[in-house]
DNA sequence: AGCACGCCGACT
DNA sequence: GTCGGCGTGCTC
């Protein structure tokens, strides 16, 4: 008898561990590891995963197992295997690491209804609800919930003549469509075409076309073909002369999109001496990681590109991961002209049955190439030859939730497992990374110039402080005004660039300095101008705007800050002939906007495109040559220490948007603090000197590199309760971590309450703690008790990027 | 997570 | 006496 080793579907710190089933000998030749099976969970049905398969168990009262929902393994071994080691990693349950590898179609759906046992006494119910069983069998549970009649139910589950049953539904739903085919021989077909009546001119026309290209058609391409319609082929089909049937196809979000095929460009000798110690890790199969270091617009991704052909040739696969935000269409037409139809495509931006089908296109081996945002490192490919991770420093590479996984780590663990090399791509590489590289544990590839030898283009930083003290009050620089003015004379392009994070527009008092917070998170609401309210980012808590000031009762409140509606009203009236497309979350929500508000830019149909982070990335435009930062200070300030960096980072990809072609380019930085290393050197292009002195920095205040981190936050409703337990939480780590490591807090969060729950949290900094991840285990398992009854929450990222 | 079981207060 | 509150413990 085989038993198998499954994790359920349940994400709790009780359920975190293998259960034992029997496997059906109907099975037994079939199941193999890594197959999403569904299994009977006390009353409940639940999905699970199968982890191994033995022939013994301790456990006596051994479930048999429910049904099969794989018939070749969900995961293979390497993901299983990976899945282990984020849950260890990471601390996460296993099944949240499990899933996370997984396209969210995958996960199961679960159902609830109320069944009638025996149809012939329906008449016995309760009358309240015999209605609802006239028609059927079952009810859906929250139909039953309506009306408050479930205690109505309950009452008949007693007596036995209902009951609940508990489904487990997939979601992944294969699209289908109608394929038709001739039903007969050449010969067979030539002779009924012969003897249709005069009248059926259309049945002819179909069965000719059929005869003709003697291969099956979708039913939508046939219609369109031959130019008949439904009707007739529902004649052909029930005189039995063609067959139809339903064939699996892909969604394909690319389908009406044609992409130039382009092939490899010759590499200059910089990007030659980038590639080849690349191509001698493939050629060797060993796994090294390189990080390369290359100002924007040197050629990185034509690098990447020809690496990746070598990988191809050899007949192996490979990975690239690019930002969310940058997986524009831009990047997605060059890898898809390079190599067609042999890429996949993996975005949020798809639904979720296109990313279904992209990962299946992966998953049999039909694409060696997979393009995708953090989660494509799990792409189900065999025989990775390279991975590369493009913009290399982006945070989004790091998830924010359960798996807290970054998927670099991920990368170099998988190039580990196939000796492949492991690709870092980035104009500003973050310290961490650069720091392995000077210390040789990655190989650092340096490309210095410019394809075609374009100079950077010059950066001005404007002091705002000195506008304002001139009487300019306006949100445009006198200098970034004129230089604007001068592209719309030359019929040039400008991209205006604001930075959104932590400075959305908050409402206050003028008179008396009041902010509106919202009620349950103390943080300040956002203005929304669409339904002119006040919405909070954190819990979604929505008011209306208020006339009057809540605390002193003024009439001068109004909102602050600069949002990307604000300034575009502002530029509507200094330059009021501008063409302006604005680009944010509100302008890009809906599908393919993004695209088509890109492309209208490209098709020179507006002179200024103004936006937010989206646009610092990826756009490439050649007759853009200005580009101007609004407030480049505004994320200096954030409680982050790696408010420097981002600073840095920003402005040197930004600045990378002008001149990329013949005509050269500007850059205005504005800024009130203007001294600022960051800012300052940025303008300079110098990321040596930054790293070097933000080095010097993180050393002092004992940051990464030179430390690791691990943020413990604790949230509950009561703040005496929350304050308690971290501090509970700081004395153990202190009492138990050597005394290298540095223990911080507790302090409030930089959020300090979120939904009605406080925040406290505790930092650790530390350089080898061996047993940490063993401690960190041991403190969740203390407070398992009130984290189950959902009054306390901990939460624990190792190597944290947003310190909220 | 869900759900059952079990032990105390306030109702027909 | 029973209904229903939620604390506790279990799910192979």
């Amino acid at each position: 008898m085989k038993i198998a080793s499954i994790i359920v579907d349940v994400p709790a710190m009780q359920t975190d561990k293998p259960y034992d089933y029997i496997v059906p000998d109907k099975w037994s030749d079939l199941i193999v590891p890594g197959m999403r099976v569904v299994v009977p969970f006390g009353p409940r049905k639940v999905q699970g995963f199968v982890m191994s398969l033995t022939k013994k168990t301790e456990v006596n009262k051994l479930k048999e197992i429910h049904s099969l929902l794989d018939l070749t393994p969900a995961l293979n071994e390497e993901l299983l295997h990976i899945g282990k080691w984020l849950t260890e990693k990471t601390l996460c349950f296993t099944i949240s690491a499990l899933q996370a590898m997984l396209p969210s179609a995958m996960r199961a759906k679960y159902e609830k209804e109320i069944r009638l046992l025996n149809p012939a006494k329906r008449n016995e119910l309760e009358t309240k609800i015999q209605a609802s069983f006239e028609q059927q069998n079952e009810v859906h549970w929250e139909d039953a919930e309506k009306n408050d009649l479930l205690h109505i139910y309950q009452k008949d589950i007693k007596k036995g003549l209902l009951e609940v049953v508990y489904n487990v539904k997939n979601r992944s739903n294969k699209k289908t469509m109608k394929q038709v085919q001739s039903s007969l021989s050449i010969e067979e077909t030539e002779k009924i075409v012969q003897e249709l009546p005069k009248t059926a001119k259309k049945q002819k026309q179909v069965l000719e076309f059929l005869l003709k290209n003697q291969k099956p058609f979708l039913l939508k391409e046939l219609l369109q073909e031959v130019g008949v319609t439904d009707s007739t082929i529902r004649t052909l089909v029930k005189k039995g002369l063609i067959t139809e049937q339903n064939v699996e196809v892909y969604r394909d979000p690319f389908a009406d999109k044609h992409f130039e095929q382009t092939t490899a460009m010759p590499l200059t000798v910089e990007q030659q001496n980038a590639i080849s110690p690349i191509l001698a890790s493939i050629e060797d199969v060993l796994h090294k990681v390189f990080l390369m270091y290359g100002v924007t617009g040197s050629g990185k991704t034509e690098v990447y590109m020809q690496a990746i052909d070598t990988v191809l040739k050899k007949g192996k696969e490979a990975i690239v991961l690019v930002p969310e935000i940058s997986l524009t269409p831009q990047m997605v037409s060059r890898f898809k002209g390079r190599f067609g139809s042999r890429v996949a495509v993996m975005h949020s931006g798809l639904g979720i049955g296109e990313k279904y089908d992209e990962w299946r296109k992966i998953y049999r081996k039909e694409v060696s190439v997979v393009v995708g945002a953090r989660s494509a490192v799990f792409a189900p490919f065999e025989n990775i030859g390279i991975i590369i991770i493009d913009e290399e420093h982006e945070s989004s590479y790091k998830q924010e939730d359960n798996p807290r996984y970054h998927a670099r780590d991920v990368a170099i663990f998988r190039g580990q497992l196939h000796n492949a090399p492991v690709i870092l791509g980035s104009a500003t590489p973050t310290l961490e990374s650069f720091a392995r590289a000077s210390k040789n544990v990655y190989e650092l590839i340096t490309l210095k110039e410019r394809v075609n030898n374009r100079p950077l283009p010059t950066v001005e930083i404007v002091d705002m402080r000195e506008e304002l003290r001139n009487g300019n009050r306006s949100m445009f620089s006198t200098p970034l005004f004129e230089k604007l003015t001068a592209r719309l004379e030359r019929n040039e392009q400008s991209v205006l660039f604001l930075n959104k994070r932590g400075h959305s527009s908050f409402v206050m008092c003028r008179d008396c300095g009041y902010v509106a917070n919202c009620p349950h998170c103390d943080i300040s609401l956002t203005y929304h101008k669409p339904h002119h309210s006040l919405k909070c980012h954190y819990c979604g808590y929505e008011t209306f705007m208020p006339n009057t000031c809540n605390e002193c009762g003024s009439e001068h409140i109004r909102f602050f800050g600069t949002g990307t509606q604000k300034v575009e009203e502002e530029l509507a009236k200094v330059l009021p002939e501008a063409r302006v497309i604005r680009m944010d979350v509100d302008t890009t929500s809906r599908k393919g906007a993004h695209e088509k508000l890109l492309k209208e830019f490209g098709d020179q149909r507006a002179d200024i495109l103004l936006g937010t982070q989206m646009i610092a990335k990826g756009l490439d435009f050649p007759n853009v040559t200005l580009v101007g930062v609004l407030t480049a200070d505004t994320m200096l300030n954030l409680p982050d220490f790696r408010s420097s960096e981002k600073t840095f980072q920003l402005l040197t990809q930004v600045s990378g948007r002008a001149g990329r072609h013949e005509l050269p380019g500007e850059v205005v930085i504005q800024s009130y603090t203007p001294e600022h290393y960051s800012i300052e050197l940025a303008s300079h292009h110098n990321f040596d000197g930054f790293y070097q002195n933000e080095m010097r920095i993180r050393k002092a205040h004992a940051y990464p590199p030179f430390y690791y981190l691990a943020l413990v936050t604790v949230t509950h409703p009561e703040l005496t309760k929350t304050v308690d337990v971290a501090e509970k939480i700081a004395i153990y780590l202190r009492k138990s971590l050597s005394n290298q490591s540095i223990i911080l807090g507790p302090v409030t969060s930089p959020i300090a309450r979120i939904n009605d729950r406080y925040r406290y949290q505790c930092m650790i900094k530390y350089k080898n703690e061996p047993n940490l991840n063993q401690l960190l285990k041991g403190i969740l398992d203390r407070y398992q008790r009130e984290i189950a009854q959902n009054s306390l929450t901990l939460s624990i990222d190792l190597n944290p990027y947003i310190m909220m």
